[in-house]
DNA sequence: GTCTATAATGGGATAGAC
DNA sequence: GTCTATCCCATTATAGAC
């Protein structure tokens, strides 16, 4: 066993705790399950964390912060202002396809913490910043288009948001693919209908 | 204790686990738990259920056919079908407003459901007929309203549907009412662009 | 048929050896 | 600092008394 800074050792439970969440849920996800997965004895989880529920504020922070960051793609040449949107929501939803796991993970995550005295908070800010970087996006996309939105950006940053959030669990509940993309093309029309031409 | 038949003493035992999943959350739910909230020895349980997940499986069908039913609204004289678009989704709201652990629960059986072999199925059928009492329901609203949708209602339906579980599910973390009523209007306003007079 | 007592397992946390 | 052995509690399920 190699001598580690108790930083790296915490980064290396946290890694072994979402590996065993993905795989076997949550609830499955015990002290035991997760030192075995990292390959470190039982009492390391221990030195490192407080307690179980101090692991799990680093699992959180850390799952979520994955899905912040939106997959880029640049215009091409001539695409309409509805193309773009597609073309946005399409990369979105292939990271959500390729990651299905890690994605049914953050909603598990999300209603475990909503118990936890103190977790709930924790996911309380997880979704403001998912907010954040919602403006963000539509703010970024506005200027790739050429458009300017005809509403208020923070309240299609959440109306999308939660559009996204619902198809994401329905999709990872029957993982109907034609439905879900009808579903993803309607709000790129509807996305459309909300945007006009730069004065 | 009055005697009881096997089925009603069943019922009891699921609305006793309802109570107490809403309360403690699923994770807290133990047999003894139930028991104890039912006012049930221990030992009934397991007479009344094989396991605990059959136990499970009756509070998932249950708590699910509750979520099924839309409010009823009558249309005013002279209301715009948006007005009525946004009656409709306030009705709903309001359901969602006066029961919220109720909801966060049936999201947490949903997670649940999917990370238990034996349930998966059930949480699949129950947003299969989600999906189709939203159908139906964006027909009666357009026979209300005297419009035809432009759009295909199916597809519609799953959007609209998604949608309003994605608003949901961020309420219930962050219980923002005025972002919540903003993101619904938008929704209304997104109805109207797709409803037009009868032929 | 009903309930008590108990089995068997697995959980988080910790004391103390190294 | 690292890990083993163990504590103590809670869990589901069941055997057997009533």
């Amino acid at each position: 066993m190699v001598r580690q800074s108790a930083d790296a050792r915490r980064e290396q439970l946290v890694e072994a705790a979402i590996r065993v969440m993905i795989r076997d849920g949550v609830a499955r996800a015990t002290t035991r399950a997760v030192v075995g997965e990292a390959g470190l004895p039982l009492g390391a989880l221990h030195y490192c964390f407080r307690s179980k529920q101090q692991l799990l504020h680093g699992v959180i922070e850390r799952i979520m912060l994955r899905s912040l960051a939106f997959p880029l793609v640049t215009p091409t040449d001539g695409a309409s202002p509805r193309d773009l949107f597609r073309a946005f929501l399409h990369a979105y939803w292939d990271r959500i396809r390729e990651s299905p796991e890690e994605h049914q993970l953050t909603y598990e995550l999300t209603q475990y913490a909503l118990r936890e005295p103190g977790l709930a908070d924790v996911a309380r800010r997880q979704y403001q910043q998912y907010l954040e970087a919602n403006i963000d996006h539509l703010r970024t996309v506005a200027q790739l288009a050429d458009i300017r939105w005809t509403m208020e950006v923070p309240v299609l940053a959440r109306y999308g948001m939660n559009f996204l959030d619902g198809l994401t669990l329905n999709w990872l509940i029957d993982r109907d693919d034609p439905q879900a993309l009808a579903a993803l093309d309607a709000y790129a029309d509807h996305l459309s209908t909300l945007a006009v031409a730069r004065a």
